[in-house]
DNA sequence: GCAGTCTTCTACGCTCCGTAGAAATGTAAC
DNA sequence: GTTACATTTCTACGGAGCGTAGAAGACTGC
């Protein structure tokens, strides 16, 4: 239901990162560095347009993944929920859309890393 | 990446319910029929174009989703992997898009159901 | 009230999906 | 083997979502 394109994708990222409720500019200058540090030289400068980024804040925000301060004048912009709650919502909606939920589940656990077994064993350990 | 339109999920679930590879046609009738089930009278005989059908499963094929068998004359069409496999792949997908996986994870075993809570603990007991 | 800043409106091109006709190809029967 | 039929492929259109941004409107500081 929530699929993020690229761009939203990478707002929501910064969003997420920053503890601070940010600004389009702000964003819009931190996609340029970002981009700029992935792509490598020949690549950077991918300075977008205040309006894009306004544009995606829009259309996070119907989507219910930002919510914004109205109040200040340049509008400040937030996650409405962590990334970790967000993508844990997210798991949950894909092992709904299955009718067989325990067969999900066993193989989902099947293909866990070590590690994360370990961590799933104490979070259920003291439930 | 892999994210499937409506059809395109009605066709998945009916190749993963049935255990034959299925035809185009027998998918027409299959999709009829459910579509009538689903929305009751004033709704039924949505019988859609075959072509339509395997338009989908082209699509599906070239997704690596659905395998045809083009030996017999009307081919046939199978999931390439189980509903649990590969709903728990996708898990595996959207856990992998968050680099703080371990906190994904807390989330996600915090708003499991005490039933899908105790198939976990067994999984995970003799690994 | 003017200049500059910020936001909203509108829009275009691209890709994906539902939908299916037209064209090509294979098959069965005569 | 030619004809009629079934099946598949090609092509295409309309709608939705997303990246992108200019134009127009609203606000603030002076």
């Amino acid at each position: 239901m929530a699929s993020l394109g690229e761009l939203e994708r990478a707002v929501m990222d910064l969003l997420w990162a920053g503890q601070e409720a940010a600004t389009a500019n702000t964003l819009r200058d931190q996609l340029a560095r970002t981009s700029d540090a992935q792509g490598g030289p020949g690549h950077e400068g991918k300075e977008l347009a205040v309006t894009t980024v306004l544009t995606v804040l829009s259309r996070l925000e119907k989507k219910g993944l930002v919510e914004r301060e109205r109040g200040t004048r340049p509008h400040r912009y937030q996650a409405v929920s962590s990334r970790a709650d967000h993508t844990a919502e997210l798991m949950h909606e894909v092992l709904g859309s299955a009718p067989d939920r325990e067969a999900v589940l066993a193989r989902f656990i099947g293909s866990v890393s070590e590690g994360e077994a370990e961590t799933l064993r104490k979070l259920l350990g003291h439930l």
